[in-house]
DNA sequence: AACTATTTATAAGA
DNA sequence: TTCTTATAAATAGTT
């Protein structure tokens, strides 16, 4: 359709190039928005000329129909964009339901929005609570008494250093005898140095020893 | 181009639009691959049929096509699918770390997983489940007083009805005397029936009455 | 950008 | 559907 007949292939000289691109490009692009038109077709049309300019078209909009064309493909290949938004909204949807549910949970946990609970309800949430707090006090107190324990060895071990310096000095007479007062290290003062300190927490899971009214730390929660 | 010019809008006989469509749609296809070629460009052309059947072109490959032209959108428009898988993931990742937090929390709150806490933490932690407990109590006993006022005025009532049953049955006669075994209702002995009975429970907070270990109820939690 | 000779696409008919 | 063909439309080469 023009002056000559011309074969397909890539034209050579750059200006003719372009300027058949100008012409054609319109061409398609007309062509196919009367498709789309004439036929009740949805058309979409992505041309980037030589030098990465984008031209395009579509009956509806670019986005309609390439999720048309990949529900159409079916094919999940990877990097389909769509399915893979679907499976991320999912993903989302159920994080947000998990994280909802815990923190309904955690609200009751704190002594909080208890209003839709049943006597039923409260009365586990109670001993859920009660466990948890003995549960806590028991690691606390172990605690305590590992440092205590350690300290009584540590103060032991300097004692027992302390009783070698004394033989050094006075040599071995009257170990325990005249200057006991040389025995108190490490402020705690030891009868025997061979017999170590034991203490004992008398009902450590009774006791009621601190009551700051704070609230324990939490991972920053930015909830919306 | 044809025997009849014609106007472009949506052609009405049915066969006609399927006839034509046929032949335009190879036209768009055969000038869209000449376009590509002669001109050096990369073309896509995606059609639907108005029945949803899909023809589609592309000079080199739909998904580099598609990519492409996603890319030279850059423009992060609501529908850009790759922008929209960034946001979704970032979203979930948000969500997921939120349910990390929140559940380690709640470990520490049920009285598990006390290993990396400090003595600091675990003072923190007791007075929470301390309020908490305390918290849960007085919600409990305040249910159980309403309860308990709910009957006492009900109690109150029948005896009311009581008394003037007794009335209507003996006269006005002597009310506070002889027959005062009548006067027990709803299991209560009621001295005087203009007095209401009053109970109250002395000290609810300190009161240790249900340990059942269960675990609070808590919505279904699929982590994966 | 126009122009226009010619090719190509296709509407209508078979 | 497919083929035919008259005609409209597109466009190659020119100005």
């Amino acid at each position: 359709m023009g002056r000559g007949k011309i074969v397909i292939r890539r034209i050579d000289n750059s200006t003719n190039r372009q300027v058949t691109f100008s012409k054609r490009r319109n061409g398609l692009l007309k062509k196919a928005k009367e498709l789309a038109i004439l036929c009740d077709a949805e058309v979409g049309v992505m041309i980037f000329s030589s030098t990465g300019k984008l031209y395009d078209f579509a009956s509806t909009s670019m986005r309609s129909v390439i999720e048309r064309y990949n529900k159409a493909k079916e094919e999940n290949q990877p990097g389909n964009p769509t399915s893979e938004v679907k499976f991320w909204q999912r993903e989302a949807a159920i994080l947000r339901q998990q994280l909802q549910n815990l923190q309904e949970n955690h609200r009751q946990m704190m002594g909080e929005e208890l209003s839709g609970l049943t006597i039923k309800d409260l009365q586990n949430l109670e001993s859920q609570l009660e466990m948890s707090l003995h549960g806590v006090r028991m690691k606390k107190d172990q605690i305590l008494m590992d440092e205590i324990q350690e300290l009584t060895r540590k103060g032991n071990l300097i004692h027992q250093e302390n009783v070698e310096f004394y033989k050094k000095v006075y040599g071995t007479r009257d170990v325990n005898g005249t200057n006991k007062e040389l025995f108190v290290t490490n402020g705690q003062s030891i009868e025997d140095p061979h017999e170590p300190v034991h203490l004992q927490l008398s009902q450590p899971q009774q006791q009621n020893s601190e009551t700051s009214p704070r609230a324990t730390k939490l991972g920053i929660l930015q909830l919306h």
